[in-house]
RNA sequence: GGCCCCGUCGUCUAGUCAGGUCUAGGACACCAGGUUUUCAUCCUGGUAACACGGGUUCGAAUCCCGUCGGGGUCACCA
């Protein structure tokens, strides 16, 4: 997520994501090679990492350039000798001497000193290009139109730039220069850039802290990759594997890629309106005047506009997204709701529906309006999934809500109790209507017997509405909590 | 360090391009009240920002310069 490129295509194909073009950049190279653009080099990996260090001692900038003395000829003759002997050998573009200009959609006009990219190389050893060659030679054929990607590749931008004003076709056609747009980067509260490899970093750091778990129980990550993966912080090991690792060692892991944001329990409109206003605002002012922000997907559709996008940074607030989706949780019909969290118990939390079974319903109904995220759900329902006898009585809420006041809690629970088989059918609009008329009957508040009962059924004074509380545990279930209660939770 | 980008409440931001209507608006969070059978919701109110310093101007959050701060990037990785 933190690296959004994505691309538009003039023909509606599929954007690219892992340049394919290496076995159809040979002509675009021989053009380059031919035209004096790109010309072979023959310093090994060593020879640059000493003249890299020179450049350091000097304190400058190290910058690979074409010699003043580059001999064309012998050059050449050495990349034939070596293409008919199989010796590797790299291709570099010789960067412009005028200044590259980049136009984009968000950013403006930024002028690049070509003095600060160096020749970069574009076929490496092994033949393969390298990425900047290949995603342009790629975009072009594509028929690319628009590069959206995250501000960290706006030093790239000159060199693709530079590569497209000097590329042709075969038949001579100059390459085209896409829209530009440089989004700006999403950030963690620690204010560290958010990374698709934050996750791993995490779970690595825990592990290494931990050498003696290393032999321990990782049998289901093979001791190659798992000694590749400690030693390489760019490698990620597969969701399942890392999901797994953070369990044994007790990490909480934050939500990165958009599947975790599912397993969180958030609502994909809630995750897409909470992001489009990450960097983002469509300007507009609802009728009282607030600002425009809770919108849904056809309104961004036909609002979304480039020159919109701000330049700053900006940091993922998880308590804006978590209001976001509560209000979204809140707002679906309550059968959408059920729906949806039907369909995240399917994949999350089996173990619920089959503790919940026909209650399931009324369990997402008691939820919905209490949860802000779909994970949540258990908490509000607790007490409906717990047997009778593992409910544990709140001291506090006891003394509160039974021992004290007039008429006493116990009292009025024991007195209740024998209107329940009165109850028909026992679902809660009739509970509901039951606990009204029986407090109007005696004259006495709701909360007079709303508490009671709350703490009889939960063991604590917080619940749902009295009639999905009840209504969750059953009947009998109310019964035998209300008996246990009155046994239980008499004055010392 | 070189180069590039950015800098409005704690956070996301409106306002900046076309200077006055901005004693700077909204959202999230937080605090205080209120409604409600508890919780959640909902309603009302509140705390809180133009990074700093110069300049231009009758007037600057808005334009210019400098300083400071934050970030990105400097590979035969993508």
């Amino acid at each position: 997520m933190a690296a959004r490129r994505s691309a538009a295509t003039r023909a509606g194909s599929a954007p690219s994501t892992s340049p394919t073009a290496s076995r159809s950049t040979s002509g675009f190279l021989d053009r380059l090679v031919e035209a004096g653009l790109a010309y072979p080099a023959f310093e090994t990996g060593e020879e640059l990492g000493e003249m890299r260090a020179a450049a350091q001692a000097r304190k400058e900038t190290y910058r690979y350039r074409q010699r003043e003395d580059y001999d064309r000829e012998g050059a050449h003759a050495e990349m034939r000798r070596r293409d008919a002997s199989g010796e590797p050998y790299v291709l570099r573009f010789r960067m412009p001497d005028t200044p590259v200009h980049v136009t984009d959609a968000v950013l403006g006009e930024i002028e690049f000193d070509q003095q600060h990219t160096d020749d970069f190389v574009i076929r490496k050893a092994d033949g393969f290009p390298t990425y900047h060659m290949a995603v342009v030679i790629d975009d072009e054929l594509m028929g690319v139109t628009h590069i959206l990607r995250g501000q960290e590749h706006l030093n790239n931008t000159p060199r693709h730039v530079a590569l497209q004003q000097h590329l042709t076709h075969e038949d001579g056609t100059p390459f085209r220069t896409p829209v530009y747009a440089h989004m700006p980067l999403i950030f963690n509260p620690d204010g560290s850039k958010m990374s698709k490899r934050d996750k791993d970093k995490i779970v690595r750091k825990a592990v290494q802290s931990e050498p003696e778990a290393q032999a321990r129980s990782l049998a289901h990550i093979s001791q190659t990759d798992l000694d590749a993966w400690l030693a390489d912080k760019t490698r990620q090991l597969p969701p399942a594997s890392l999901l797994r690792l953070a369990a044994e060692f007790g990490l909480e892991l934050p939500e990165i890629d958009v599947e975790d944001f599912r397993r969180s329990g958030y609502l994909p409109e809630a995750l897409c309106n909470y992001l489009a206003l990450l960097g983002w605002n469509p300007g507009l002012k609802n009728d009282d005047g607030t600002d425009l922000e809770r919108f849904d997907k056809p309104f961004l559709c036909e609002h979304f506009a480039l020159e919109r996008i701000g330049k700053s940074n900006a940091k993922f607030d998880r308590e804006k997204l978590l209001a976001f989706n509560q209000a979204a949780i809140a707002a679906l019909p309550a059968e959408d709701f059920a729906a949806a969290l039907h369909e995240w118990c399917e994949r999350y939390d089996t173990g619920l529906l089959d503790a919940l079974g026909e209650r399931f319903v009324l369990a997402a109904s008691a939820a919905q309006p209490r949860i802000k995220t779909l994970s949540q759900c258990r908490e509000p329902i607790a007490f409906a999934l717990a047997a009778a006898e593992e409910i544990r009585f709140d001291d506090k809420a006891v003394a509160k809500a039974l021992h004290k006041g007039e008429p006493n809690g116990l009292a009025v629970l024991a007195e209740f109790r024998e209107s329940l088989a009165s109850i028909e059918p026992f679902d809660p609009e009739q509970i509901e209507a039951a606990v009204k008329a029986f407090c109007e009957s005696r004259e006495i508040g709701m909360g007079k017997l709303a508490q009671p009962l709350r703490v009889a059924i939960t063991g604590g004074n917080v619940s749902p509405g009295l009639g999905e509380t009840l209504g969750l545990v059953g009947r009998d279930g109310v019964l035998a909590r209300i008996d246990r209660c009155l046994r239980d939770c008499v004055p010392a």
